[in-house]
DNA sequence: ACTAAATGTTAAGTATATATTACATTATGT
DNA sequence: ACATAATGTAATATATACTTAACATTTAGT
């Protein structure tokens, strides 16, 4: 399970969802499905959104829970 | 650019391409694209791949160079 | 030299991230 | 109360991550 920062980080920054989505260069609805958490956006996108949210990848996005792949 | 150190993470704990595919629970050739640059994996990749080669996502990977879009 | 394992690579298919458009609801400022 | 900005959300379309299968080349072990 991906969890995320970006809605408490984006606040912080008082930008809206479309402004960060112009810094980041992706639309509004798109971060608003990040802050859903419906999906797992690429690493060059987060790369982006902790580059312009002041910090690391792997403090906006971690993984949680178990995997429910049993394979 | 996206770049990455997967192939040389990789080669330090000795994985093969398979090997380290079966733990992120990707196929070899996702390893090969990645290792490559062909392609940004998802975040939820790379938090793996961070995790089974022990590092940082931000360490993993990293944007090089200028964006090409003039949008 | 032989064999098997590992890697390079390519093509075609499936799954999913992201864009675009649109409309409804909620918050903010006057 | 009104207008406008911000957000929620959904449908359809497009781009791209990832899979599967296949075959060729390189590497490692005997």
């Amino acid at each position: 399970m991906l969890r995320n920062r970006v809605k408490e980080l984006r606040a912080r920054y008082s930008y809206t969802q479309s402004e960060l989505g112009k810094r980041v260069d992706v639309t509004r609805q798109t971060i608003a499905f990040i802050e859903k958490g419906e999906f797992s956006p690429s690493i060059t996108l987060a790369l982006k959104l902790a580059q312009v949210l002041e910090t690391k990848v792997d403090e906006l996005f971690w993984l949680e829970g178990e995997e429910e792949d049993e394979k």
